[in-house]
DNA sequence: CCCAAAGGTCTAATAATTATACCAAAATAA
DNA sequence: TTATTTTGGTATAATTATTAGACCTTTGGG
């Protein structure tokens, strides 16, 4: 044959954490000004060392993502929001084309998630999901409702057991780093929540072929604020 | 925040080399009673050391995927069908549900993949597939066929440029792990043939739906043909 | 002012990976 | 048959990544 295997990459433990640190911040689960569990803490959840985590910390700082400050109440601290916007501006322009992959996948890819969640969910997932919605409901900012959103999304994937959507959906979801929204945020949230029950009632009613369909309005709302965002 | 991140598991190189030769197996990319390159090269073309490649190899051996003999024209050797077919059975009575769910992945992602393809394919794309089908049509046995058929759908996938997509269905494809089918080849091989005949005019001549919906057809014929080979 | 909680530093041990050389088997050509 | 070449098999040493643990330094709050 034609043996083009392409080369092994092994990855370093330090870049692994680093990669999965990034992640959360991209998908807005780590918000703006949180602090991250303790060094020796953290470092015993994601087994790995401490030595090892405090090298990844190291080129978080380094790249802009995380202050680390000294003493009592110490700790990680995700930066503050005007840089993370800046950033995610820059990512965006390295690379105009990206979030039309994202959405592209995802307007096919979700409604899929929705429907076979409809058909498989778990008491335990829709439990879930419900707790989504009242975070949703509850957000007092836009980190907030972000959270929230993705919440909802990572559990509906999670809840159609497919792992060649759970791992896509969850890469494609974090690649889509981009600035939170600027203005009022009771409209917003209050379209979202709406939006994602509708998603839920149907999930939660079996109703496959609505799941889907609903889940297709909401990602193309989705996808029509996108322009508003990534203006200066 | 919930801090539920989950450990970090880095790799072994020889983990990797295990899981990607193992893939190519799977994807039916190197046939029964083929040879790989000797240790010395192979190492150096996938970027580890020969040792680390050795223990690779003994994985792979005492997993009962590849025979080493020793001498001039030795080397490692993947094992002859009736052993690979055992595997596969194997494989597929320990999670019945597995194909289900690699076809419910298919039947969506494939004709996006094929649709993205017909808008962004590039000549050197359309040589490739070109190629595959060649390969398709002189093929001369039923692991042949698995092979250009492989190349086939991996081929589209690339031309469509989405890295999701790639990802996701390179492992969708691989996990379905099935014993070759044991009919007429010709007949088989020219169905085969004209279906995906079908979709490279479509991407061809950048009809987007056309492509779409005739990858569809394909997919549906593959998963309507899984009954034939799963029994004994 | 002290102390507990955090990050910062150092050292030694372990494990994985690499580089290199050399040995042993087996097919093939002289 | 015999020599040669091509292959896998083995051994050793160096390097690197990761870990475990002890200890120092900073800092906020009681």
């Amino acid at each position: 044959m034609l043996w083009g295997m392409k080369p092994v990459e092994q990855q370093a433990a330090y870049g692994l954490a680093v990669d999965k640190i990034k992640q959360m911040i991209h998908l807005g689960l780590l918000l703006s000004g949180e602090r991250m569990p303790a060094e020796r803490k953290l470092a015993e959840q994601i087994s790995i060392s401490r030595v090892t985590l405090r090298e990844a910390l190291r080129i978080l700082e380094s790249e802009g993502y995380v202050t680390i400050r000294r003493g009592a109440a110490g700790g990680a601290f995700v930066v503050e929001e005007v840089q993370l916007r800046e950033m995610a501006k820059c990512r965006i322009s390295g690379d105009p084309a990206a979030a039309m992959r994202v959405f592209e996948y995802r307007i096919v890819a979700e409604p899929l998630a929705a429907k076979l969640a409809a058909i498989r969910r778990t008491p335990a997932d829709l439990k879930r999901l419900e707790n989504t919605l009242l975070e949703i409901g509850k957000a007092s900012s836009s980190g907030e409702l972000r959270r929230g959103e993705t919440t909802f999304h990572l559990s509906i994937v999670q809840a159609s057991a497919n792992r060649f959507l759970l791992n896509s959906l969850e890469e494609a979801l974090a690649s889509l780093f981009l600035p939170l929204p600027n203005g009022e945020l009771s409209p917003e949230r209050a379209k979202s929540l709406m939006l994602r029950e509708r998603v839920f009632e149907a999930i939660r009613d079996r109703l496959e072929t609505e799941a889907e369909q609903r889940m297709k309005i909401l990602v193309e709302v989705d996808q029509s604020r996108l322009p508003e965002r990534n203006v200066a």
